[in-house]
DNA sequence: CACCCGCTATGACAGCGGTCATAGTAGCCG
DNA sequence: CGGCTACTATGACCGCTGTCATAGCGGGTG
C-alpha cells in the first residue's frame, strides 16, 4: 500500500497502472503519471524510451505479477483451503477497497484491453500475458486443493471472468451488489469440483 | 447488422457505439463519427448539443436495449427454454461474432465503464441503466424458466459478469477459449436452479 | 413574395497530448 | 583534471480534439 521508496522507475510504472485503472489508458498521460509518481518529467524518456506504449505495457505486466502475488497470499492466509474460499478473498480485495476508498477504480488489465486491444498489439500481448500469469496462478492453487487437473484451467478463467464482469458492474452501478452475488452464486460450483479423495 | 436506413441521428448513435466497442471513448474522435455514419459534421452539434457526453451516454442506452431485445429473440428462439440455454446463446454471439469479424470489438457498456465511470457521472449513471435493463431481461426471462424469484436477479448478475469478464480474456487472448469455458462450467449450475415442478 | 425553421457547412480557437532536441547536472573512474 | 555515464530539465513542435461562431441552404407556410 504505502508507495514504497523504490527506484523512480518503479514508482512510475506503479503510477501508471494506479493512473490507468480509474481514468483509462487513453485519458492518462505521460506528464500526469511523473507528476503522480513524483519524478522528474525527463525520466520519461529515458527509462521508457519505448514511448507510452512501452509505460504501459510495463503496468500491465506489474499488474499481472501483483495478481498472482496476492493469489499465492491469499492461499496462505486460507484458514482451510478451499476453491470458494480463494474465490471469496478475491473478491473481498475489492468490496474492501470500494468500502474504504470509493468506487474510483477498476481493474488496469481491464482497462488496458478495452482501450488498447485494437490500436496496441504489443498491449495486447501484454494483457494476455497478465491473464495468464493470474489464471495459472488461481489454476494452480484450486489443483492444490484437489481439483482434477483438467478443470482447475477453466475453472480459473470462470473464477476471474466473473470477477472481471463484477468489477465493472459494481463501479458502474456504484454497488458491490455484484460482486457479492457471484461469490455467493459460485462458491458451491467450485466446492463441488474438488474430488474428495481424503 | 446492415447499417438500417434510418435517420443520421440514429446512425450517429449506432457508429458510435460502433468504434467506443472497438477503440474506447477516448480513442473515438466526434469527426470519426460523423465520418463512419456517413453524417455531416454539423449536424453533430445540432442533434448532440450536449456534446460528446451525451452522444456518449446515448449510444450506452442504445447498447442496453440492444442487448434487452437480444436477450428477447434468445428466448423466443429457444427449442426448450433453459438458462444453460439462455447463456450458450448469449455467449455464441461473440464466439460467433469473433470467428466471423476477428478479435476488433468488446462491449461498449464495459468500454464507457472504463473509460468514463469515474470522469462523466451521467456516464456512470447511463452505463448502470445499461446494465439494469440488460439484467432485468435475463432475470426475467429465469424467473419465466422456473428459477425462483430471490434467485434469478443474483444468476443474471452472474451470468453477465461472466460473459463480460470472458470478452475481455477473449479479445486480449484472441481466442474463443475463455467463451466456451465459461459456457461449459457455468451451464450445469444455471439449470440446477430451476425449481422442477412438472 | 417574405419568413421561419430544421439542417448543413466550414473555419477558427484554445487546449492538451506524446515526442523530440538540446542542454544541464552529479558522480564515479582513470 | 578530463571524460564518461546516468539521469534530469526544459522548451518547442505538431497533430489532434471538442467546441464555438457564423453563415448557407431548402423547403414548407402565411
Amino acid at each position: 500500500m504505502p508507495a514504497s521508496e523504490r527506484g523512480p522507475r518503479e514508482r512510475m510504472v506503479f503510477s501508471a497502472a494506479q493512473l490507468i485503472r480509474r481514468e483509462g489508458v487513453g485519458a492518462t498521460g505521460m506528464r500526469e503519471v511523473a507528476a503522480h509518481a513524483r519524478a522528474p518529467r525527463g525520466s520519461l524518456q529515458h527509462y521508457f524510451p519505448g514511448g507510452k506504449e512501452q509505460l504501459v505495457n510495463e503496468a500491465v505486466e506489474w499488474a499481472g505479477r501483483y495478481a498472482r502475488g496476492r493469489v499465492a497470499r491469499f492461499v496462505a492466509a486460507l484458514p482451510e483451503p478451499t476453491p470458494s474460499g480463494l474465490f471469496a478473498a478475491m473478491v473481498r480485495q475489492w468490496t474492501d477497497e470500494y468500502a474504504a476508498e470509493g468506487f474510483a477504480g477498476g481493474c488496469p488489465v481491464a482497462a488496458a484491453t478495452v482501450d488498447c486491444a485494437e490500436s496496441a498489439a504489443s498491449t495486447r500481448e501484454a494483457v494476455s500475458a497478465a491473464f495468464t500469469t493470474w489464471t495459472g496462478a488461481v489454476a494452480e492453487a484450486l489443483t492444490e486443493m484437489g481439483v482434477p487437473g483438467e478443470r482447475s484451467g477453466p475453472l480459473a478463467t470462470v473464477m476471474i471472468s466473473a470477477l472481471e464482469g463484477a468489477i465493472l458492474i459494481a463501479r458502474a452501478e456504484r454497488d458491490v451488489r455484484a460482486l457479492t452475488a457471484v461469490t455467493e452464486e459460485l462458491g458451491p460450483l467450485l466446492d463441488a469440483a474438488v474430488s474428495r479423495r481424503s
